[in-house]
This record gives structure tokens, sequence and C-alpha cells, in this order.
DNA sequence: GGGGACATGTAATTGGTTACATGATTAC
DNA sequence: GTAATCATGTAACCAATTACATGTCCCC
């Protein structure tokens, strides 16, 4: 999480909530957090020293706004190069179908059926996203972008494709 | 997490080592746990009558054998068709080639090689637990197998295609 | 004057991991 | 005899969410 903050203020100077913000637009498909764990952290790393906090006043506004130090910035890389601890997805709809022979073959249907939409509604987000970015942020953050928009691509045609197997079997026995 | 417990319960009565031994092997890539988890949850759900445990000796070996029971057996069906809060997917990974501008072209090259070694060498894994497990167990779980097997083709595809898109850029600015 | 976005934070709780502690059986 | 596997559990800890608590500015 504090890896996630100081990526954050990698990119500029921002306040907690500014944060949150962006966690929510371009990140939240892969990584989210809420207030009670950014203040936190954002407090941790001040007093590591990671980060340095201005109170300052904007439009009659009280707002704090965090940036990182030398400190912060090589704590950032290191954890860039460390390896990531190997892929580990939680993917609970996932888990779902594992056990839905539990479930009559039409509710399962039903189930895939509902999660394509879900997943549709994703991609149109994500569109929105994109449309707003794309031009506005450096090529990583375009290639988690593409990767979220080819990623949802790929799981809407793999479960259509299920959707087609189902129809052909009898039940999950 | 008592929901997957409860799943597996499902498939047959078991201890709760082997719940672990198969969480390991079969959902791994998108669900897993620790006997810290396990052990704790599975004495919840006998307290609340979800299931059954029946201390038996085996060859010896003191072993406790739960078995889902009637009422554990609804809240399954019940949990099953609930609906997932929706994609919620947790990948580090993601998350630092997000960030990865902070790193020199190479280093993030080297990072992209690395994950996708490790996505293959988990792509083995797979197949190993496919071998050992296709004909043995019901089609939603066949289901998941494919699913791992399909999405790791695809990530390692992505990801090689990421790679000759990063050596024709000079880095992410 | 009221709703929405801006803004910061804490407390209680949840959900989990890691490490510890223990001990039997089996196969080499 | 010793290492691996089978087997059960607890305690300390950690990371994060939810809900709470508070207040301002800006636009309608």
């Amino acid at each position: 999480m504090d890896s996630v903050i100081l990526g954050f203020l990698g990119l500029g100077d921002m306040t907690g909530y500014e944060i949150k913000k962006r966690i929510g637009l371009s990140t939240r498909f892969f990584y989210n957090a809420s207030y009670g764990s950014i203040y936190p952290s954002l407090k941790r790393l001040t007093e590591k020293g990671s980060v340095k906090a201005d109170r300052v006043v904007e439009n009659g506004r009280a707002k704090v706004i965090y940036s990182i130090t030398d400190k912060g910035r090589q704590e950032l890389v290191d954890w860039l190069k460390s390896p990531a601890p190997s892929v580990h997805i939680r993917y609970e709809f996932l888990v779902k179908l594992f056990f839905s022979q539990h479930l009559p073959r039409d509710r399962r249907v039903e189930m895939v059926s509902q999660h394509i939409a879900e997943l549709q509604m994703g991609l149109e987000e994500l569109r929105k996203v994109e449309a707003e970015t794309r031009g506005r942020v450096d090529s990583c953050q375009l290639y988690t972008l593409n990767f979220g928009l080819d990623l949802i691509a790929f799981l809407v045609g793999w479960y259509e494709n299920l959707l087609e197997q189902m129809e052909e079997e009898h039940g999950c026995e």
C-alpha cells in the first residue's frame, strides 16, 4: 500500500483526497484503496520521511499537499525492482463457477451471462477513462490501460464461448 | 472464506488438511488460504451447524473429518446465487508496471521478461494439475481449469507483444 | 438553503497471514 | 534414524474496509 501511495506521489504532488480519486480512476481494476488506508499510510510515510506534508490554504480550503522526498523516491524504485510475489489473482466469480455444480444449469448460465454484462459495463467505464486520459499520461500508464481493455475483451470472449459450451452440455456432472 | 470451505465440503467429506491441499491444487491461482484461516473457519462453521465434525482414528492417525450439513448446503447454494462483488482483481505486477516510468527502459524490459517466465512456470504447473485431475472432476471444475490455462496463454501473449512495443520505444515519457 | 464535490481523519472490526507448537506415520 | 507427509490447532500480528465524525466551498 505504502508503495502505491509513493507511486502516485512520484507522478506529482497531491492531497490524500486526490490520491483516492486517482486510484479510483486508473488502478481500480487491479488495485483499490479507501481513505481508511490512504491517510494512515500517508501519516506513516511522513513520519518515516518518505514523503513531505505541506499544510496550505487554497481558496479558503485547508489541505495537506504531500510530495515525495528523495528517500521516498529511492524506496519507490526499490519496490519496483523487487520481485512481485508471483501472480496472485483473487477472482471471486471464478470461485463460484468452480463450485457451481451445486446449481441447476439454467442458473449457471444466468450467472455467466450476468458476469459478462458486468464485464461489459467495466469495459465502457474503462473506455471513458481512456478517452479522458490518453495523451495525458506516460506510456507505462497507457500499458496498463490497454491491458485492462484487452483483458476484459478476452474475458468476455472466453465467457461467451463458455456459454455456448454450456448450452451443449446437460450439466456439471 | 467460509463459503469456499463449504464449497469443498460440498464435493465430499474431508479433513482440514485435505481442504488446504485441494485449495493449493485447484484454486490456488484465483484463491488461496492457510491453516490459520481454514481451521478457525471450520470451527465457526461447526458451531453454526453448517458442517459436522467427526473425530475418527484411521490407521492410528487421529483426524477430524468434516462433512457439510443440510444447513450448510443451503448456505452454499445461497452464496453461489448471490451476486459476486463486481470483478475485483488484485494484480501486483500490473501496479508495478503502471509506475514503471521511474525505472530505466532495460530494467522495465527485464521486469516483463521475468514476469513472462513466471507465468510460464505457472502454466506448466497447471498442466500437471490438468493431467492429474482431468477425467476425475466435474465439468465446472474443468471450466476453471481451462480458464486458468487460457488466461495464462493470453497473458503470455500480451506481455510478449508488450516487449516488442517496448523495444520500439525509447521509454516511458 | 441544500446537495454535491472537496477535504481530513479516526475507531471498530474484519479477514487474513506468519510463525509457533505438537505429534504420529510412512518410506527410504 | 531421518526426512517427508499427514494432521491439528493457536497467538501475535498486519492490512484493509466500513462506518463514523466533521467541516468548507460552490453552484443551483
